[in-house]
DNA sequence: TCAAAAGTGTTCATGATACACCCATGT
DNA sequence: ACATGGGTGTATCATGAACACTTTTGA
């Protein structure tokens, strides 16, 4: 069809990360504005082409790590998009990743490569490049899914935090509001959180604070 | 790493699809025998390189038509498998889907490319090549959480049925026996299927024909 | 008349939902 | 003393689970 799509024997590969942290009461996703032509001005998902050395998974982390720092993240595959058409550049067959980063330690580095990079809030979103609306709203789908079935909210949350915390997350996610008392019982009778020592002080009463049972992915029925 | 690994610019891309069907009450995968060298009398899913003119999702049709001739059948994407070694050929990345297919039309089709070609139930599977293993396994746990809450079990049923032809197929792929009276009362209370015309007869009480209401993927909680 | 699958309701246990007040702290 | 978020229990409702007998047909 194309005349690049022809170009090689095997289509390049390449991966996309969306990146979700919660900040200031909002979900947000991290963007990279585009520098090169038929997307400038326009923003997209970090991403970029495979070595032939590395797994999906490892290209994944390593443009987490070269473009927002990051490691130790909850990462998982979303889904990938084969369309013939979908990259103005040639035939590119991309695996996209979601990753969940928590709210403090948010250090996005920019590069000269790309032009700005920025948080933007899941419900007001630039221009995107690509199919990247799409690849956006199908991990933002996921994502509502899964918190109800899994601990995967471990990503987006510090190593302590209170209830209330815990809470808002879901409440950001879902956007909606939960009963704060059966909130309460149901986490706390699943084997989710244990108490951390201390409590935290604030202009009000301090509140007692949490941590996850367990750092990595399972399965528990949540909501 | 490998010399094959370096060769080429970019990754190979593959689709590798997983059919299953149920037959003799049993639920069943299509295998292909390989006939080349690191993996010879080794058996695998069907699948192959994708060309530069079709997407994945047509790459994995033109799979089933020409392996198993089948047409319209319920895909899903499963899972993209990008290990650097996973294939003695080079790198390749391979994207599986799985595929549901009545029990009535399992018309495998032979060539000369490859040995054998046939049903293996998924309790009895022989020496697998590559990660095809793997594979298998995710797709069955993928068909096990997803029969509990969406309509895909129609790919696996004719058009028209009984409901205990349908009970059948899910205490086929659970493993386990479900009660009569509540998965009937479930089942009719959801708008999964309505009633077909006829009943059938057989060596005993005919029973009530139905089919689905919608033969196209949707959500529905059903266990 | 017998064998084999079809069909049908009720009870009980469990989990989900709805709901309102007092507490501890900093200012 | 007041404003702010933290923390707690009960009653009701809906849903899931357990359970056994009668019916219809062909042989």
């Amino acid at each position: 069809m194309k005349k690049s799509s022809q170009k090689y024997k095997f289509a390049a590969v390449a991966v996309d990360v969306v990146v979700f942290s919660i900040d200031n009461g909002e979900l947000k996703v991290l963007l990279i504005e585009m520098k090169k032509k038929p997307y400038m001005g326009f923003w997209a998902v970090p991403g970029g082409l495979i070595k032939s050395d590395e797994s999906l998974e490892q290209a994944a982390k390593r443009q987490l790590s070269a473009k927002a720092g990051l490691k130790n993240v909850y990462l998982e595959q979303l889904y990938t998009f084969g369309e013939v058409n979908r990259d103005p550049f040639g035939r590119v067959v991309s695996t996209a990743y979601f990753a969940l980063i928590p709210s403090t330690g948010i250090k996005p580095k920019t590069s000269r490569e790309y032009g700005d990079i920025r948080w933007f809030g899941v419900k007001n979103l630039p221009r995107l490049a690509y199919d990247h609306k799409n690849v956006i709203s199908y991990a933002l789908e996921r994502l509502g899914a899964k918190i109800g079935y899994t601990n995967i909210v471990y990503g987006l949350l510090p190593r302590e935090f209170t209830l209330s915390d815990l809470q808002k997350v879901y409440e950001i996610i879902l956007s909606k509001k939960l009963d704060k008392r059966n909130f309460r019982k149901k986490v706390l009778s699943i084997n989710l959180v244990k108490p951390a020592s201390a409590k935290r002080g604030g202009a009000h009463r301090p509140a007692r604070l949490y941590k996850f049972v367990k750092n990595r992915y399972h399965v528990v029925e949540i909501l």
